[in-house]
Order: C-alpha cells, then structure tokens, then sequence
DNA sequence: TAGATTGTTAATCGATTAACAATC
DNA sequence: TAGATTGTTAATCGATTAACAATC
C-alpha cells in the first residue's frame, strides 16, 4: 500500500471515523477486523475501506484482516496525533468550556492553554484549571504561547473578527463552531463544525421521509407545493 | 425551476450555508444576488450554486439576480425552519447546556423541552428556565411531550444506551454530538456533528500543508516514513 | 488445504465545472 | 439597448462499487 502522498478530503473525513471504530471493536472481538467488519460497523462498503486504506501505510499481506494496532498506528501517524498542538479557545460560553475540559483532547494531541471572552462578567472567572482571559489579548497570549489552533466558539456575527485577531497573533488552523463562514489567509487551515447546520440538516431529511404534515404545535405558513 | 423532489445529500448540506450566507448578506448589499457573489463568499463555483438553486423553487426569470428574500424562504421551507420541533438533550454537560441555552434555535425552529443526566449530582439543578431530570425518564418525556429530536451530548461510551432510551420513547431524528457512530432503526434519521473528528481533520490538513516537523513540543514517537 | 480476505484494476455512478442560448 | 446573469445541457472529473487474481 505505499507511502501516503495526498489522502482526498472525502477518505480524511472517514478516518476519524476508523478511529473510533477500531477504539470500539476492543480486543474483546479480537486483534484483527477485516474490511467487511468495518463497512457493517461504519455504513460503508468493504470496497471502500479497502480504498481507503490504501492510502495508509500496513506492513503485511496475511490477509486475515487488518490489524487493529497497525490501523490505530497508522490513524495516529496520518491524524498527527502524536505531535502536540497547543489551542486557544475563543469563548467561554458552555460551548467553550465544554472544549477546555473535555477530558480527551490530550489522547489526540491537543492541549488547551487557554481561554478568552469579551464579556467582563466571565473575564478573570476561574474553572478547572483555566481563568478566563480578555480577547483583547488574545493575539499576544497565542504569540507568547506558540498555540497552533484557535477554536471559534462565539457568536456568528463576531467570528469573524475573532479569527482575525487568532491569526494575527499566529495560529496556523482554525476550528470554527460558529454559523458563519470566516475569511482567512491562505495559509491558514480552517474546519467548520456544524451544529447549527446538522439540526437543520435533519430537519430536512426528517421531513423527506414523512413528506409533510405529520408534526405537532406546527406553524406552517407560506406554504406553495 | 419545478418543485424539488429529492435533493441529493451533498447538496442539502449547502443548504445551511446558503442559509448562513443570505442572513450575512444583508440589505446593506441589496436585496439581489448573484450566483457569483454567493460562490465567491462561500468558496464554490458560480455553477455549482446554480446547479443547487436548481433543486429550490423561484418564481422569478428575471435574471437580475435572485432575491434574498426568495432565497430565505425557500431555505425556510426546504429545510422545515416554519415547523416548530421539539428537541429533549441527553447530557447535561456543558455541551449540553450550550444547546440548551442557545439563543437562536427558536429561530430556526427548534425548541428545547428539556434536558436530562445521568449523574445525581446535576439531577434537580436549575439552569436557565430548565430543571435537569433523571435519564431514567427521558422516554416518558418523550412520549408525554410528543418530542421529535433527541440530541446525544454524552460521552461516546453513553451515546447508544442514550439512542435506544430516547428511540425507545419515539424520537425520530437524532443529532449525534458524541465521537461515535450510533445505530438505529431504519426509521430514525441521525445527524452527527463531529466536532472531535473536526480537531483531528484539523490536525491533518495543518501537517499535510507543512509536510512535517515544524512543531514545537512535540513527542513524536513510533514514526516509520 | 480450502475458505477468507486482501490489494488492485476496471466499471459505474454521481458531482462539479464549463459553456452557452435565453432573456431580463 | 447591451451587459449581466440565469437555467440547462454537455463534458469533465472524481468517488464508489464490483470483480477477481493473489495469497495467507
């Protein structure tokens, strides 16, 4: 399966996915998982994880499935897991704290050395181990902190601007929980997370399988189909 | 452009953006715009914006543009924002609280009922206009307050007792915040938001951008490239 | 060994982009 | 009007699936 050279978006956006998959499947169900194990686990199709796993570099050829220390090996290596990165989180509302302490960031490498907000009320506020800075420093603090991740967990309308003052102190990625999209430079990576999206995606797929009607307190109004 | 029937998945995920996109707009910008300027802002093509209008109902061949307002209410159809739905939370973390209290769900059609832990230390605190109750409930809830949407804000190895509870008491959609795939019967729709998988796509893509090294306290360990 | 399962090639399927006539 | 911009068809590109020889 040769050396990784540049592993598509669509095949990245499953490898968390193995991830978790082969955390779950535990040595209770053994050392190996063959392709078919994990399609049925994940949706999939055994064609696919075996594409996929083309672009990870497994040493045998025993074809008795996959080892689940290799793959959690390799997903470490490709996933860069076991580099350390230092994140700033930007908001200390509950989506920022939930974040902050989050107590399994570090497995995956990521270590939050700090938290901002704009609010005075919540500014010098203390919990777990962190005190909640002002935003207005947050570009020295990711400067004199070296952090590699800014996590944008403010309001839509000020994310933008909150992303700028990351970038301007220097971070190189961007996780962004806002409903928005931020502008950023080129060499600046960034990842939307999408709550607000993923409700209304299942809204819509919700209603897709009961073509209409069939909901409580409804307020339809300007309905024309 | 004829009545939608059934919008392929790829394109339903846009659906959000375009929503997020007209909101930012603005009447500062006029009421039209142009596919040009929606893919410029969201980073598409001007045809792949059109192509997806496609699938959305305009009256209009006027050519001008399209307007704002046509787009918002199609979205709000589209994406069922005129029905209101009501959401219980499994998990009353602080990921949980951050939905909770979440200023803007009302608006897109969303509404919290309420919220539920396992954890007796939390059981009975009030937060907002909520009360945390007993999981061991959340399916009477559900059926009693006829509600629609679970959302699964627990930790991955809680995530698929909480599916089957809240399934077990009619739920028809699920929104997965947990970093694990839960399974369900055919006739629930699940959504997973991964803000984990986010993190680590993150992490990928960072060190894809500078091929290696270049990272500060690191503890690269086992590397065989 | 024989059955199982991979790695890989080829076929299919679907999504994105290009191009342009229609038309405001 | 003339330039702008859509709606739509056709071309390209890429991802998924099928199929199967290699081989443990």
């Amino acid at each position: 399966m040769s050396v990784s050279k540049k592993i598509p978006a669509v095949v990245v956006q499953r490898l968390p996915q193995y991830l978790a998959f082969v955390r779950d499947w535990g040595i209770a169900n053994g050392k190996y998982v063959s392709s078919e194990d994990i399609a049925s686990g994940l949706g999939l199709t055994p064609s696919t994880v075996r594409q996929d796993f083309t672009h990870l570099d497994f040493s045998d050829g025993k074809r008795r499935g996959y080892d689940i220390d290799e793959i959690n090996r390799e997903l470490i290596r490709v996933l860069d897991m076991d580099n350390d990165k230092r994140v700033v989180i930007a908001g200390a509302g509950n989506l920022g704290r939930a974040l902050a302490l989050h107590g399994n960031l570090g497995t995956y490498g990521f270590h939050v050395r700090g938290i901002v907000d704009i609010n005075p009320k919540v500014i010098g506020e203390r919990f777990g181990k962190f005190v909640v800075q002002n935003i207005k420093y947050v570009a020295k603090i990711v400067r004199d902190e070296r952090i590699d991740i800014g996590v944008i967990a403010v309001p839509a309308k000020s994310a933008q601007n909150v992303a700028d003052r990351l970038i301007l102190g220097g971070v190189r990625g961007l996780l962004n929980l806002a409903f928005t999209r931020v502008v950023v430079p080129k060499k600046v990576r960034v990842i939307d997370v999408r709550i607000i999206s993923g409700l209304l995606l299942l809204s819509h797929i919700m209603n897709e399988q009961f073509p209409s009607s069939h909901v409580h307190g409804s307020r339809r109004s300007q309905t024309n189909a």
